[in-house]
DNA sequence: TGCAACATGTAACGAGTTACATGATTAC
DNA sequence: GTAATCATGTAACTCGTTACATGTTGCA
């Protein structure tokens, strides 16, 4: 099977939030607001944005100079469809659905970040297995101090995020 | 200009490490050893090795079942100076190259962990600036709430990773 | 004897990038 | 008036994936 593709559920999580779009706005999006974490070119997204509305999971209005699209009720359900699939292996989407999210109370924010914390969980410890498993004694790091050093890196990184997730979780306020 | 190719280098770095390679083998590293950090297919190696043998980085000798692959003086000069090609803010480029490090005492190493933390600092910084940008009060980060919690767990990350860089540069042993 | 692993290759396809194009409007 | 930005579109190309293909060796 093809991989999936994310770039529609990001334009649908795009214009969802922001009530309606323009092909032009969205590229500008990506070089600001979400930029951080996603980024398509033009030349991606006015043929994407034409094929979804095919689809019939946006409509367009033409207004003054751009043609603005909006969601239908079609694309809501794939979007929310989408936002409930459950995460895979991947901190993108991790961040992606979150960042579409805008309510602290919205109950899937909680349940996403249940998932990455169990994602992460199996991660941290498969990991964690194969540093005991490679690196079996002080000799071998020596041999391979960079592989040593990128796989616990590794490691910190994992355990740190899962930290991170923890305290969300107990749907904390910020107080620092 | 086209994106930089990694795949040539990630092969060098390898055989370089192992001596000499087949195509078979590499794949095998790929599943094992190096996965966690970088990944291809064999329709991707098997080719790639060809060029970069026609390009005369690698020589190939055919052994009872396998042709196998070592390194060129060529391929030597042409590692080297990728592994001491400033680094971009790619952590996975940061990671493969730290990969092929083998002997905590090559000067690269250090070379590496102090590029990462100036990249990294400007990371930080630029995160920090999109925060005070962006959720100027109270009411914004309600509304994207989403959207607030991943650029704090960015600013995060890129912190633990700072700390992380800090303390392998102070060229401390691993005293916990 | 038949299946898994070894070993290599090529073709088809999908997704994303850069480059090429074009025309309107705005600001200096 | 001319440069930058708005606004959209398509074509060429590259990279990587999956699928298709083929022959060998080891073992149960």
């Amino acid at each position: 099977m093809p991989k999936k593709r994310i770039l529609p559920y990001v334009l649908l999580g795009l214009i969802n939030n922001k009530g309606n779009l323009s092909g032009y706005q969205i590229s500008q999006e990506f070089k600001h607001e979400i930029g951080d974490f996603w980024h398509a070119s033009h030349s991606q997204i006015y043929p994407e944005l034409s094929r979804m509305k095919d689809d019939g999971w946006l409509v367009d209005h033409d207004e003054e100079k751009s043609t603005f699209y909006s969601i239908t009720e079609k694309g809501h359900q794939i979007l929310r469809n989408w936002m409930e699939e459950p995460l895979t292996d991947s901190e993108e989407i991790f961040s992606l659905k979150l960042y579409f999210i805008n309510d602290e109370s919205d109950p899937l924010l909680q349940e996403l970040l249940k998932q990455e914390l169990k994602l992460k969980h199996s991660k941290l410890s498969y990991l964690e297995g194969r540093l005991k498993e490679v690196f079996i004694n002080q000799k071998i790091i020596q041999k391979n101090y960079g592989h040593y050093l990128i796989l616990t890196r590794a490691i910190e990184r994992e355990k740190n995020h899962i930290q991170w997730l923890k305290d969300k979780i107990g749907h904390k306020k910020d107080a620092e």
